[in-house]
DNA sequence: CAATATCTGTACCGATAGGTATGGTAGAGG
DNA sequence: CCTCTACCATACCTATCGGTACAGATATTG
């Protein structure tokens, strides 16, 4: 339906520009997570009316989905790009660290959507806790993925299950984003990376 | 007003038993979350109606806090006997495999009520948030200081703080809890406890 | 220019949120 | 026994929730 932006459709044009007005509306499922975060608190950080939200994005449950996309896409596409790294050891590291710095950069809200964005919570917002929790589980299957190339390049010790290790860096992950979400900062994480990294098995 | 519940008092007795509707609260805010709670849920699983619960608690944060007490003295309390071990391995042994196996039990909800009881949330849950991040960092502070004896017992390698260490085993707890709140189950999480244990710097 | 298509803004919808007034009910004190 | 007190149940309150109808505004199309 409203597919394109460039070419010229008939019609009042949009006021507005859909990625900005996505990006505002992640900070705030960001911050306050699904549930917390109301059509009001929504429309007005987006600087729009509610119609012209719906007319662009579809319902609440629709946006949500379209601002994780942006999320994946943008302040967590690090995630990919870490799995390049040559090592195991590399990608544990360079996942942790920019985890840490994602998780606390000071221009948006403390911890992580995948995890905050719904949590716990009642059953309207079911759908899209379980839409995060087979995020959280996509991102563990590449790291699982990614550790089954190191095994099969020799370069996880014999006694480190891929599966397993994967597992464990999704954990402590999703334990800094828990911190920060409750307001620790960027040196503190580093600490814990550094402890992680400290006495990983290889 | 309503200290007492041995001594026979005046007026029509109460119906129910506080405690019995306080651990039904408590699993509704368990799984749901705090803003996921409804009155409506809270009620339905108490079986009171919803005077009778505002007479008992007082309003939806008095009944969220007084189950939060409940929860911390009832299944969270394992954190304050495991660290009575009497080494700092045998206190992360015990809290990790505690907490495995609590965010795991088929009993209750998933995960852990201090992290996903309100982790983000709408501005009129923020005192709770505020709670709940207090009540984590008041179980750290609760391990840094069974650490730093540890240290002054010289149980712990001169190389590791004691605030560090204990930020980093929070850390994996918290991480736990977010996996089991995505339905994670017992087995994975002792395979990431025996990670994390193997892992030790001690 | 008109005709048409899309967006904006106001004002509103029913449903549900948390919370309470009220009148009936059950037990203790006298 | 009656009274007094506290609790139970229904029914209701206001505010806000997510979502939308409708009319005016602004652009392209012909």
């Amino acid at each position: 339906m409203e597919r394109n932006k460039s070419p010229k459709r008939m019609g009042r044009p949009r006021s507005f520009d859909i990625d900005r007005a996505l990006d505002r509306a992640l900070v705030v499922f960001w911050r306050k997570g699904y549930e917390g975060a109301s059509l009001s608190d929504l429309t007005k950080a987006v600087g729009v009316n509610r119609p012209s939200l719906y007319a662009a994005f579809g319902d609440k449950e629709a946006l949500f989905r379209k601002a994780l996309d942006r999320y994946l896409k943008g302040p967590a596409a690090y995630t990919q790009e870490a799995l390049r790294e040559p090592t195991a050891r590399a990608v544990v590291e360079r996942l942790l660290l920019a985890a840490a710095d994602l998780n606390t950069a000071r221009r948006n809200p403390g911890g992580c959507l995948m995890v905050q964005g719904a949590l716990a919570c009642g059953d309207a917002a079911d759908s899209i806790r379980q839409e995060l929790t087979a995020c959280r589980a996509a991102g563990e299957a590449a790291m699982r993925r990614r550790f089954e190339r190191a095994k099969s390049e020799g370069d996880l010790p014999p006694n480190v299950k891929p599966a397993d290790l994967a597992r464990y860096i999704a954990t402590v992950l999703y334990g800094m984003a828990v911190q920060a979400a409750g307001g620790v900062g960027r040196s503190k994480l580093h600490r814990v990376v550094e402890m992680a990294l400290r006495t990983l098995p290889m």
